[in-house]
DNA sequence: GATGCCACGGTCGAGGTTGTCCATTCGATC
DNA sequence: GATCGAATGGACAACCTCGACCGTGGCATC
């Protein structure tokens, strides 16, 4: 993981689809260089995947919301990872400092649909209550990874 | 943007390295058949971009952080959005229901980075104060777009 | 029903790209 | 200086891309 691997990552942020003899024009390697290194990238798990941004409006998934989680007790971050990795809605999510236990992220097609799944958070056992923001306007959507 | 368009902006979001070929295999048209469908996506908006997604351990952008933006008086989206615009490590933000004005999601490489953004932030005239929750475990990272 | 138009798909071919081979270079170690 | 390993650049066949061209079907107009 040198500054050509960077650059080779900088690049491919970019542009997914731009060829080896591109980037390696750019970084200053071989297109057999480059790809050898992707390669390694990709194997070692730097790359996780090539994927597309796809408009949210577009694709409907447009209706979100930041969610305070609030816990009875003292939950550990695996009970709440079981918890919201069975909604597909929950975009994002991390514990935090502060006095919720949890900020969740979540996006659905719609407020009823994010109602819905709100509502499959909330039943989980160990959860207190809920603190939700809608979001009014998307201002900021940098989709780094 | 029918459901051809839909199967092929699914295999493009596993994997957007995908030769047409196989795009076209799998949602039954030919090479060329997909590429213009692609092209016309991408001229479109629908599919804004390729990239990559990238280990968030690995390059070093793991500090993360929610904050909640409190405003002086009324401030436009539009004025919200130029003073965030300006702070790359903002992943995401938007303007939300409840006492604050907007929910902002940072990532930085240090504490000491995130803080200097979040005084980047907090300097802008509209910027009241802000409440900040700094995450402690990442528990959901869905990349979808 | 004939006509023109338009959107869409398939086929084809030139040119570019990928993936694999091998010889070479560079740096570290003995 | 000899040796080894890791990485590179170049060469080449197989593959893919991308534009040009043509055919088909839907649709409105005459």
């Amino acid at each position: 993981m040198d500054n050509l691997d960077r650059g080779i990552i900088d690049l491919l942020r970019q542009n997914a689809r731009a060829s080896y003899g591109d980037i390696g024009g750019s970084v200053g390697l071989s297109a057999s260089a480059v790809k050898r290194r992707v390669d390694r990238l990709v194997a070692d798990g730097v790359i996780r995947g090539f994927t597309i941004q796809v408009d949210p409006t577009v694709d409907g998934y447009n209706t979100e919301a930041y969610v305070e989680l609030f816990c009875r007790g003292t939950v550990a971050p695996d009970e709440l990872l079981r918890i919201l990795s069975g909604v597909p809605e929950v975009v994002d999510a991390g514990t935090v400092t502060g006095s919720a236990d949890a900020i969740v992220h979540m996006r659905a097609r719609s407020i009823p649909a994010l109602e819905d799944a709100l509502e499959r958070v909330r039943i989980a056992p160990n959860v207190d209550h809920t603190r939700s923001a809608i979001v009014l306007s998307r201002l900021i959507h940098r989709t780094h990874d």
